[in-house]
DNA sequence: TTTGTTTTCGGGATCGTTTTCGGTAAATGA
DNA sequence: TCATTTACCGAAAACGATCCCGAAAACAAA
């Protein structure tokens, strides 16, 4: 079971390997009949080009990495997954990894990657950003670098973000249009880039509407369910519970939801809720969560298509893309009007 | 910024380049002195090995492929990532192609990695087995491979399965204790290995309690959520609601559940609830929903320990690995006794 | 000092490609 | 007919490591 090579081919064919490169990279001083001879019985003989080596004289991996804080909530699965389909089109392969929201994870999974020569980063950020130095050197140097998501708009890199602002905005006014007057915010992590965005959005919305202090509350929680059950479970104890919350992620609004439920809460009649980063499961609890949908696919793809341009000519000029979304609004945070 | 190379090394230190390897590799042949001085200016000058190189000398890829049927429902995210930080510390990369439930799909997966000359495959089938006897093929002459789900327990081959068949005989069981006295069994497809595992499973328990076949009907849905919503929504139409659903997965019971709900059938009170291969979803939706644990992680890391050993050993003998899970019961499933 | 053994090291082949360079033969032009 | 261009092909040098083999150096025993 040997690898056939392309020097078994020459020889059978009495030609010499430059040809048979010359045949499969069919790009000059070959002619085309030697050309079909020499891929025809390639492909008779059941040839498949080592890519080891060709990525040794071409100096480049054909890997991509892919640096992101999680991959359980749904959202940078979705990512993953389109990445992973825009790239291999390209004949680029993903080599993902997680960092568990830890800073330091991040770092050697970003680390672990350039060692491993991939031929460019996509990294998602996670909290914290001790390490966004270190990154920024690299680019600087040339590497290619792209950034998604979880970073500020005026970082002097290629980047693909959501409009975060806006959106929580309009997720905080139809909440106050449905005449919710005291507004919770589930905050995330304070160090979080997003989480300090969608708060900018949301104090924009109270401050649109004239919200006093007394009408609001920005509580850090974190970004999972549990923490969303446990912030609840705090706030149900000291029986300080507002008419509407306005939510990081749907985990944290489903956790909090949940909690609320169980201790009798109506939702929305007491109590509203609104998400963000909509998730699939959103559809399937009850009341159905309303959310902010993120086009999760065209920034994965825009994210790949900025990293291939910065592979292609280090010097490319800086490019942000900011996305929006839409939302999408359900039972949750609608109180019907009965007919 | 040129890559520093062995060469630069040994050029600097006047010794030969297989010094330097010798240094690195640290096997026999170097005095300890050269070994250190070696390694120290190494460091100094950045040195870092070129994988590309290392790779084409030892004619091995330390690339791991894995072939998925899809990655959102949570399940299989997990197999993802147990299987890289198991993999990672071992030298080894894990490329993660998925199928989308495709037969097709997943046979240009396979065939791509094999391509791009992976060091050995864990695949989970989709639905169907019509590739089967290819990698079966692949196998036998000697081409690492280890299953993971969904094939039967006979594959000669290496695998890592899940008792399904105990475990759906568990969860109906309980179900039947809980004083059902009709259930239906949502099925996933009918030609996936697992599906056809959970139903004898199923059917197990029902001949033990002795079910005649009016009290139970077994049916095709599919695996996703709007699957169990669509399934039950023809059932409601119909109005062939039984007492209780035992489901394929987390997924379609959720998308079931929410369908019942809707239409004002109380859970567990009218319908009691199981799912199987347990999503932290679960947990979030009202009522929680009783599903099987399985071990995700055991599992993952126990594919990537026999693909190992029969990467250094293609002779190593077929090794079936089956797994147990366990049933966590709670309120979709459980009539509580009012006290 | 001689001989034998062990440790340490360098030379050079090797892995499977790509690519440059130079050369031959055919085609073209006048 | 001769000169010049073009088309095609082979030899050989890369790419950056590993590793076998033989030789030098160090050491021990005689």
């Amino acid at each position: 079971m040997k690898h056939i090579t392309i020097k078994d081919i020459a020889k059978k064919l009495n030609v010499s390997t430059s040809s048979v490169s010359r045949a499969f990279n069919n790009k000059y001083d070959i002619k085309k009949e030697t050309r079909d001879l020499i891929l025809s019985t390639a492909k008779k003989m059941g040839y498949i080009p080592n890519p080891m080596a060709k990525k040794l004289t071409q100096n480049c991996s054909l890997n991509i990495g892919l640096v992101v804080p999680e991959i359980i909530n749904g959202y940078y699965s979705e990512i993953v997954i389109a990445l992973q389909k825009y790239l291999i089109k390209r004949g680029y392969q993903v080599l993902v990894m997680q960092s568990d929201e830890n800073e330091n994870q991040e770092l050697k999974n970003v680390k672990t990657l350039i060692n491993s020569m991939v031929d460019g980063l996509i990294i998602a950020p996670t909290v914290g950003n001790k390490n966004i130095s270190y990154y920024l050197e690299k680019y600087n140097n040339g590497y290619p670098i792209v950034f998604l998501n979880r970073i500020s708009e005026n970082l002097p890199a290629s980047k693909v973000i959501f409009n975060n602002i806006k959106w929580s905005f309009f997720a905080t006014e139809h909440l106050i249009l449905q005449e919710c007057k005291k507004i919770y915010h589930l905050a995330g992590y304070k160090d979080l880039s997003v989480s300090k965005e969608r708060i900018k959005g949301f104090k924009k919305a109270l401050k649109k509407y004239k919200f006093s202090s007394k009408d609001y509350k920005i509580i850090e929680t974190g970004l999972l369910a549990k923490e969303g059950m446990r912030v609840m479970e705090n706030l149900i104890l000291k029986n300080d519970i507002p008419d509407a919350f306005f939510c990081v992620n749907d985990m944290v609004a489903l956790g909090a939801m949940k909690k609320l439920k169980d201790n009798g809460y109506k939702i929305p009649e007491d109590v509203a809720f609104v998400g963000f980063t909509e998730t699939r499961v959103a559809k399937l609890v009850t009341p159905q969560l309303s959310s902010v949908k993120q086009p999760t696919f065209k920034m994965a793809k825009k994210a790949g298509e900025l990293l291939l341009k910065r592979i292609t000519d280090p010097n490319a000029e800086i490019e942000t893309q900011i996305f929006n979304g839409e939302l999408n609004l359900r039972k949750s945070s609608v109180r019907e009007v009965s007919n």
